[in-house]
DNA sequence: TTGTACGCGTTATCAT
DNA sequence: ATGATAACGCGTACAA
C-alpha cells in the first residue's frame, strides 16, 4: 500500500512538474479563478503523469473548514436502524436533500459504550435520529464542537433544530376512533422504552425511567383517551416483536382480553394480528388493531391496516434541508409534521356479549 | 453559528491559557507521552473554561493521515440499498468489525451522475457493495488515491480485495435439485441486470449488456443445468417486483407455463409465490419455486422457501476485517464464501399430465 | 494571468 | 516532563 519509493503525489509535486506555482495548480483543480488554457493543460498533464488523484480531501477539508460529511447518529445497531421501514423512508428523504447534493452520510451507531467517539468524528453537522437516552450527553459534546444539530422527534433541546411529529395527538385521534367504535378495554403495544429494549408489561416505574421520547409521546396520546390503558413494550419495531407482544396480551381468558390494541408501529400491528389469527381471534370482529406509520406492508398481512400515516420521507427531506440551511449560515426553522388517520379494515366495533 | 467575537477554541488557545506549549497540551488529549499530573489538570481546566471540545478531527486527520471513516459505495439509492435484507445482514457484519471498533461508515450511493465525487470524499478505505456497472471507473479514481479497496461479489479487479460468494455454483446446485425432481421447463427471475433496472424478458442482447455481476453469475449457474432457461429480470429485489415477474411468467396458457422458477432472491421468490397463489397455481404441486439468500421471511409468505442460504453477516465481517488488515499495513487475503441449499416446502416434482 | 506568503489545527521528532 | 520546530496538503488574500 504505502510505497516509500513512490510517495503519493501532491499538488505541490504536480505544480513543480508542470513548472507552475502550487496556487496556480490549485486553481486548476478548484476551478476558482482564471487559468490560461495552456497552463491548465500542462498542469493536467503533469497530474496524469504522476497519477495525481486530485486535491487530498482531508487537507482540503481542513483548509475550507468543511468535510462534506453529515453524521447520522442513531442509537440502534447499524442493521437494526435500517430494518425499520420508517427509517428507510427517512433515509430516502435525507438522500434527496443531502446525498444528491454531494454530501456523504456518515452512520454513527451510538451507545454509551460504543467505539465511536462523537467528539472525534470529522463532520459538518449531525442529525440525531431516534436518540433520546443520553441524548443530552451526545448533544453536549457536539455542541461544543459548534456543529449544527438537527434532531428528529426528540425532546426539545436548546440550540438543536427540531423536526417533529404529532406523536401524542395522532395517537389520541386514533384512540378516539376506537372509543367512538365502542371500545373500552384497550391495550398498548409500544416501541422499546429504553436502550435495554426490555420486552415487558408497562408499569408506572418502567414508564418513569423510559428514555424513548417517541414511545412515551404515543403512550401519552393513548392515555388521553384511555387513561387506564395498560400494555407491553416490545423489543423493537418488528413483526416478530409484535407477535410476541400480541401473544402476551391475547393469550388470556376472553373476559380479560382487550377488545382493541393500539400498536406503535405498523410492523408491531402486523405481529399482533398474526398472534390473534393464531389464537383464533377474528380481526376486526373480535379484536381491533391500530397501527402507526402507514408503511406499505407489502403482503406482510392481508389486512388493510387502520393506522396513522406519517410523512416519513418529508421528515427526512426537512432534516436534510435544515442541515443545508445551517451550513449556509442561515437559521433553520423547526418543522412539525402531522400524521393522518387512515381507515383500514382492522378497526370495528367491539364484539357484543 | 459562527461567532466572530468568540472564535472556536483551539489547542493553541488552550495551551496558552494553561501556560504550556501546544505540544504538551496535545499530549494531554492524545494520551501519548508522559505529562505531569499538575500540568494535565491545568490544561484540562483551561479546556473546560474555554469550552474546548478536544482536538479538531479534521486537523487531526490531516496530521495523522487517518480519518477513521470507511466508505461504503453502493449503486443504489440510499434507501433501496438497505431495503434488501441481505445488505442489512452484511451491514450487521460490517458494524461488528468496523463500527464497533470506532470506525464510521460513510454511505456513498454512487451513480454515474450522482452528486458524490469519490475523489473528494475523506476516507481511509472503501468497500464496494454490489458495484459492478462502472465499477472499473470508480475503482480507478479510488486506487489513484491509494485507498485500500474491498469489493463484495464483484468481477476480479487488480489490487482490490475480493469477498466472494459461490453465486454460480450455488445456483447450479439448486437447479440440479429441480432437474432431479423432474423439472424440464424452468424460468428465471433475476435481480436487476443493469443500472436502469429494466423489468423485461431476458434476451441474449440484454444479457450481453448486463453489468450486474451477481445476477449474471447466478444466471450462469442456472444455465449450466437448464441451458435454454429463459425468464425475466426484475426491477429490484422486492416482493412486489417478484410478484410482477411472477405474473409475467405464469399468466400464460398452462402448456407454456414453467413448472419451476429459479428466483435470484428470497424476496423475489415470495413475490412469485404470491403471483402463483393469485392465479390459482398451487405451490409446490403445480409450481416449484427456488429462492436465494436464506433470509428470514418473517411471515411474508407462509411457505418455508427452498433456497440457497448465504452467510451474509459473515461476508460483512470478512469485508470489515479485510479493511482493518489493509489499514494495519498487512495484505488482506481474499475470502470466498459458499452457500448452502436449504430444502423447504416450495420444491416438489412437476405435475404429471 | 500567475506567483508569494501565510495559515487551517494538529502531532511527531528531537532537544532540553 | 516540556518546548521549539516542522511538517501534513491545500486554498486564498494580495501583490506582481
Amino acid at each position: 500500500m504505502s510505497d516509500p519509493a513512490n510517495p503519493r503525489p501532491t499538488l505541490a509535486g504536480v505544480a513543480a512538474r508542470a513548472g507552475v506555482s502550487a496556487s496556480t495548480a490549485s486553481l486548476v483543480f478548484s476551478g476558482a479563478g482564471p487559468v490560461a488554457e495552456a497552463t491548465r493543460t500542462r498542469v493536467l498533464e503533469a497530474a496524469a503523469a504522476l497519477g495525481y488523484a486530485g486535491p487530498d480531501p482531508t487537507a482540503r477539508s481542513l483548509r475550507r473548514g468543511r468535510t462534506g460529511v453529515i453524521g447520522v447518529v442513531t442509537e440502534d445497531r447499524l442493521g437494526d436502524a435500517f430494518r425499520d421501514p420508517i427509517n428507510l423512508a427517512l433515509l430516502d428523504g435525507l438522500g434527496e436533500e443531502l446525498a444528491d447534493e454531494g454530501f456523504g452520510l456518515l452512520v454513527l451507531p451510538w451507545a454509551p459504550d460504543s467505539g465511536v467517539d462523537l467528539s472525534a468524528v470529522p463532520m459538518d453537522a449531525a442529525i440525531l435520529l431516534g436518540c433520546s437516552a443520553d441524548l443530552a450527553h451526545s448533544v453536549e459534546v457536539l455542541q461544543r464542537r459548534r456543529l449544527p444539530l438537527v434532531a428528529i422527534e426528540a425532546p426539545p433541546l436548546a440550540g438543536v433544530v427540531a423536526i417533529d411529529l404529532d406523536n401524542a395527538d395522532a395517537t389520541r385521534r386514533g384512540a378516539e376512533l376506537l372509543r367512538e367504535l365502542g371500545h373500552r378495554r384497550v391495550a398498548l403495544v409500544t416501541l422499546p422504552l429504553d436502550l435495554g429494549r426490555t420486552r415487558a408489561p408497562l408499569t408506572p416505574a418502567r414508564e418513569q425511567e423510559a428514555t424513548a421520547f417517541t414511545a412515551m409521546e404515543r403512550i401519552r396520546g393513548a392515555r388521553a383517551v384511555f387513561p387506564d390503558a395498560g400494555g407491553v413494550s416490545a423489543g423493537g419495531s418488528t413483526v416478530a416483536e409484535g407477535y410476541l407482544a400480541g401473544r402476551a396480551l391475547l393469550d388470556v381468558p376472553p373476559a380479560d382480553r382487550p377488545t382493541a390494541i393500539v400498536a406503535q408501529s405498523d410492523l408491531l400491528a402486523a405481529g399482533v394480528i398474526r398472534a390473534a389469527e393464531e389464537l383464533g381471534i377474528a380481526v376486526p370482529a373480535e379484536l381491533s388493531v391500530l397501527g402507526f406509520d402507514g408503511v406499505r406492508l407489502d403482503g406482510i398481512t392481508p389486512y388493510a391496516l387502520t393506522t396513522l400515516v406519517q410523512p416519513a420521507v418529508e421528515k427526512g427531506r426537512a432534516a436534510g434541508r435544515a442541515v443545508r440551511e445551517a451550513l449556509a449560515g442561515r437559521t433553520p426553522v423547526p418543522v412539525s409534521f402531522a400524521s393522518e388517520l387512515r381507515a383500514g379494515t382492522t378497526a370495528a366495533p367491539p364484539p357484543t356479549f
